[in-house]
DNA sequence: GTTGATTTAGACCGATCGGTCGAACCATCG
DNA sequence: CGATGGTTCGACCGATCGGTCTAAATCAAC
């Protein structure tokens, strides 16, 4: 983690070493993230960098931390304001405002992807574990809760389930990213009603 | 593409070399492939990779043709023989066999997530466009024809149908190949109709 | 203005990268 | 045997990498 000293400085600069350093880290992976370009493209000097943080992989864990804060939902979830009544559209609320902040902050998907080619550096890799898990066991508890109120099929590995639907969501969001301008908000909120009822039909018991 | 005289080595070591090197590409990309240890691994020289290939780019271009032949199912697939009838049923086989030949070739999987990084190299990007653009017209393809048979719905950007459909199958791959050893044979096949039963609820016009 | 702590700057280091090149090796000829 | 053409080898190159270190700039307190 930055050291303390990181906090003293701008609220703005800080804002903008991590961003910079998220869509780099996002788009190109840690080892493939030239430090030297980075902080030329920051117009900070290689000394100032080292004086904030320890090495790459502390700006790194750094930045790990700031696209947790982004991933989540703002406020806090109550799973157990979940009933029978309102687990479909709160799941969906929660997909809109997922797909809401894909949008704002692209370089998140780009993110999750780390966790797939993950560099050798050990620091890095429990960085991402940690990461990644939080970000699993967020969605395995959703499901789980869908589970109890009998809105969603248990009869099948819930892994395998996430997988699927973590999958297709992602996907999808990388769509809607992409075609957003093209389509407009309107035609992009009456795909994703169409999207998230397919999600649906993937996590209910299957008729018949 | 690699010289000619590739072909002059013996079939047993041009497939070493580019099944070491689909490995190494689809673990960590075009980058983050080093060249030195990769024929350092290999235990050939330096001087033998140049007298092989022009340069990295140019065994990477070889690896990706190699796997899209890995990709491709066996056999010519014709369109036409898909009928009403056994449209979903030939479908679920070509899954069936994509599946095997995933856990048979593990990286092809890893080789499938380049696309989303691409290196600088414009030859690199090229090669990895052709290569998706064939993959993602094979998809399509399918999709289109059973729209032709009204088993597939087709109110919904047929991209975006493709992309939850292969976001969600990538992603079942990587399970079912992560998983495959702990299930057992008969336990995969059992899953792997549900997760077809899946998809195909995901295809079929939405009831109602 | 002087002092001392904080912050910035960039020259420099060893390691590794992809790529070059000339020498050596080796089989097949006359 | 020597000559020849195909093949292998590894020392070497310039560029770039992450990281170190010292000196200068800046600021606060008196």
């Amino acid at each position: 983690m930055a050291r303390p000293r990181f906090r003293n400085l701008d609220k703005d600069t800080r804002n903008q070493i991590l961003e910079t350093a998220a869509v780099e880290f996002a788009a190109r992976g840690f080892d493939g993230t030239s430090l030297n370009r980075l902080i030329e493209g920051l117009g900070i000097s290689k000394g100032s960098f080292y004086y904030y943080f320890d090495d790459k992989a502390d700006l790194f864990s750094t930045v790990v931390d700031h696209a947790w804060a982004v991933f989540l939902p703002e406020g806090e979830l109550d799973l157990a304001a979940f009933d029978g009544e309102n687990y479909w559209p709160a799941l969906q609320e929660l997909m809109r405002q997922a797909r809401a902040r894909a949008r704002a902050n692209p370089w998140v998907a780009g993110f999750t992807r780390l966790i797939y080619n993950p560099p050798d550096n050990p620091d890095i890799r429990e960085a991402l574990d940690v990461l990644f898990a939080k970000a699993r066991e967020f969605q395995a508890e959703l499901i789980r809760r869908g589970q109890e109120l009998g809105a969603v099929r248990d009869d099948l590995p819930i892994e395998l389930l996430q997988s699927l639907l973590v999958g297709a969501d992602e996907a999808g969001d990388r769509w809607f990213v992409d075609n957003w301008e093209r389509l407009g908000d309107d035609e992009v909120e009456r795909l994703f009603e169409e999207v998230f009822a397919i999600f649906r039909r993937m996590m209910e018991p299957p008729p018949g």
